[in-house]
DNA sequence: TTGATTTTTTCATATGTTGAAATCTCATTT
DNA sequence: AAATGAGATTTCAACATATGAAAAAATCAA
């Protein structure tokens, strides 16, 4: 289930001779298969491309891309416009790349991201998805820290006062974010709580340049938190993932460091998951 | 768009020399690409599954395999799970997989639409195109009851059996679908799937009468489904849209009731893409 | 019609793929 | 603890086949 983090540490077990992780790793590679990927990915890229420029492009033979692409098209991986003399990706790759979905489940393949992401900070790691309105935590990994925050998985927290909550309302369009803000009260919990619409809207603003969301003691009397988005293949926002700590240990200048890693973490939990972020949102 | 028919057709149309479309398409095929590509479908259809097993079932070397397998690894098309010691289809087919729908705005428009008519008829809505004889489900907004329809997107239907697919065929010119009756055999799901193409041929006029298709418990047992056709610019009916739901919740006079919202959305995604129906075919 | 452009095929050659067997590890059993 | 079995990697030599250059064929534009 989680073969996120030991692709790249050493953890890698398997039988058999160990592989050569050490620059040799090409070793067992064969060529012209990755050759063949690469114009299959390549193509992917494009809304759909004539062989000459594929293979000028890429800087190989049109021959041989003609050669990759007749093949993959025997198998509905690619397709063939013929009046506008394109390549495209075929409903066949569409097909069998859906597949993946079928064994992934967010919360398994956030678990090893939070875990690092829980080593490399040493405050606990969460992830929350958005529910009816309000922010729900489904998985998280405990610091071994004495002092930390504790979120009970499967709680909920109002999205205007929790840092993944607010990352996830910086990336909402804007007429969802006001239909939001005519549904849901801004019930303030500490001093410190947003509870002023325009004050919020500015908030969202910074969230979104600086690309991750605060949440500075405005739930919690004494926690704060860092979060990040995450995006699924539609480049829609679908979860965020924070850790979360002690005023004691997360200071302010603290949260601009921890900011890196949470980026990071939420950027491969996106990867893992098949999905993109594009651009932040106009 | 759709050049489903010009890839059977003699319409071929390119620059260069034409392709010996008779037999001798493989001439130009790349061999050990073609392998490989075989058994990153056959990996696609299993949940996952063991080296030794993989190489067993396809006849083929298990260093051969491992080597595609290692290749693919590489661009993140496959994943190796350590633990269980299988393989999988990774994150980078299904990102790759998804710009296929890229190619149609369809998809993106489809969206708020199918949304709303979730939302209007609290059951599941799908949106299809037809692909190789089948109905590909593209997207889908599940509803939130309890008990629900599912498609996942990606997966395949036979035509004769799905909502969307006989709206399709409906409006399919009679040469077409003759072909389409000689070369699909018309499987049976449940005992109300229609095996006979008469009986097809008479319901597909009261689909036309109607406007609308339904799905009687045909392919899945407790589970009913009514749908109708998208045009694009040329009236062609490129696209279906339905809700499905249990039986406990539409029952015979619901299908009416449904097909109301269901229609109206078929007809706002096609003014959304700029389609246009024309008077039921000749 | 001609010329320009792009796709498809041919062909000789070197490159790269292949499977068998050897090697290595892990997991299980003795 | 050591041995054994099962399955994963790697090595190696043979030879299949992928490759690019160039020729051929077809379409488009003028």
């Amino acid at each position: 289930m989680d073969f996120q983090e030991n692709a790249d540490s050493k953890t890698r077990r398997s039988r058999g001779r160990p592989r050569n992780w050490d620059a040799k790793t090409a070793q067992n590679t064969i060529k012209s298969l990755d050759r063949a990927m690469e114009v299959f990915e390549y193509l992917s890229e494009a809304q759909g491309k004539a062989l000459t420029a594929i293979a000028g492009e890429m800087g190989q033979s049109p021959a041989t891309v003609y050669r990759i692409l007749v093949t993959l098209e025997g198998r509905g991986l690619v397709e063939f416009d013929p009046a506008a003399q394109f390549w495209h990706i075929g409903p066949r790759a569409f097909v069998i790349g859906s597949r993946f979905l079928r064994r992934t489940s967010l919360v398994d393949r956030a678990r090893p991201i939070l875990r690092r992401l829980m080593e490399e900070t040493g405050e606990t790691a969460n992830l929350g998805i958005e529910r009816e309105g309000a922010v729900l935590f489904v998985s998280q990994v405990e610091t071994h820290a004495n002092i930390r925050a504790f979120f009970p998985p499967g709680s909920l927290s109002p999205m205007h006062s929790s840092g993944i909550g607010k990352a996830l309302l910086a990336q909402m369009d804007a007429s969802r974010l006001e239909r939001f803000l005519k549904t849901e009260p801004l019930k303030a919990f500490t001093g410190r709580t947003i509870t002023d619409p325009d004050a919020l809207r500015r908030d969202l603003e910074s969230v979104r340049d600086r690309g991750y969301a605060i949440d500075d003691e405005e739930k919690n009397p004494g926690m704060r938190c860092i979060a990040a988005p995450v995006f699924d293949v539609n480049s829609e926002a679908v979860a965020g993932i924070s850790v979360s700590g002690p005023t004691s240990r997360i200071g302010p200048h603290d949260m601009v460091r921890l900011s890196h890693p949470v980026r990071e973490a939420a950027r491969d939990l996106t990867r893992a998951i098949g999905g993109a972020a594009t651009a932040p949102r106009a």
